[in-house]
DNA sequence: GTCTATAGTCGGATAGAC
DNA sequence: GTCTATCCGACTATAGAC
């Protein structure tokens, strides 16, 4: 059925494009025609207008970024399932899942990912596929991780410091422009990304791992 | 001069909120002239178009958080300056500046804020405006708030820790939309930003904190 | 300085041929 | 399904009266 050559497809893909450089607004139904190779009524004939496009935009990518993700997800779905309780395991699996967004939102700077960010900012209609399909899971599952790490049971204050964690990792996404700005970059290199990992790995050791008088605890 | 209630004055009040709620595509030139109580070709004779008003309350605003950070910033510069190089009175320094951050990012949503959000994630000919009034003071004063807490000399990890740091406030602005609907929020209460700030400034205690094996080393 | 009126452009949606 | 042609509304900017 998705020959991925449809027009509708097209028009997806040009939409994601358009509408992550230039916001909703931004972005005019004749250049999303013009970049999909297609004509501009067929815009409404498809997705019923402009809006729709949109929505059906989201419908699309809301599975990006679970898709990378996923393998990892699963990994710390089965740990929380087993109901392991181990908190050096928990913290492996936690930094390995920041470091994948680390990754996924910086060094891969893909349109989807502007797209997302957006609509965090500034919802409108397409929010809730959003936060349904993407968001609600991640955060439940970096909390719980939390939880088992540090043995805090309230589940209101691991959210919190799930936030807190994320917006470690998101900062790189969300200020990449005053960060280039400051640090004369064009974009961020693979050492860069490398650099900004270890520090965030090593902020998480300190901040999370549970107190141990132990001498083992490696540098 | 300034008579707070010349037109020139009331475009500007009316452009932060109209560009702040809207961008600058959204918000029409109508729009913000009926919003300020007067005639719309009143943005083409002050400002030269809707362009110049955008610039114009860009320099406006450039100079709003510096005021309610002022006296901290003053009093980092002056401890900076002074050389000391006291570890407890910089971490005492930086919680209390990222606290005021904290504040003015989510229990006071000024309008100026979403505006320089904006701004930073799709920069437009007014982002030299604020990163050089706004911006690159404050990520230096904390990256050297940094280097002397933890004794790290590399400017450029110090600055990257800055990030991380500035990052997990953000966040709580960033993600607001996200974190409303994860919690159940209509908005932060006082209680919200208490419980977050004590979060966050735990975090920082115990990431950035001279390394001490002994909980009782106090100075 | 402030207004009305309007020019000129561009937006999204539609009708109807093919 | 895809195209052309067109409508209509909204936009920014300008001219010119007052």
């Amino acid at each position: 059925m998705d020959d991925k050559e449809t027009t509708n497809e097209r028009l997806i893909q040009a939409g994601i494009e358009a509408f992550a450089a230039n916001g909703f607004n931004g972005a005019s139904t004749r250049m999303i025609a013009e970049k999909a190779g297609c004509n501009l009524a067929a815009i409404p004939y498809y997705f019923g207008g402009k809006e729709g496009l949109y929505l059906a935009v989201f419908e699309r990518i809301a599975e990006f970024p679970n898709e990378l993700l996923n393998p990892q997800i699963e990994a710390i779905r089965a740990f929380l399932k087993a109901n392991e309780r181990d908190p050096e395991t928990a913290l492996g699996l936690l930094k390995q899942l920041l470091s994948t967004m680390l990754e996924l939102n910086c060094s891969h700077p893909a349109p989807h990912v502007q797209l997302i960010t957006r609509e965090q900012l500034n919802p409108s209609s397409a929010f809730d596929i959003l936060y349904n399909k993407v968001i609600k899971r991640e955060v439940n599952l970096i909390s719980r991780l939390i939880a088992v790490i540090t043995g805090e049971d309230n589940r209101r204050t691991t959210t919190l410091q799930a936030f807190i964690l994320i917006g470690q990792v998101m900062m790189f996404h969300h200020g990449r422009k005053v960060i280039f700005r400051h640090l004369d970059l064009q974009d961020y290199s693979a050492t860069d990304i490398g650099e900004i990992r270890q520090l965030i790995t090593a902020w998480i050791d300190k901040a999370l791992k549970p107190k141990q008088t132990d001498s083992q605890i490696r540098t």
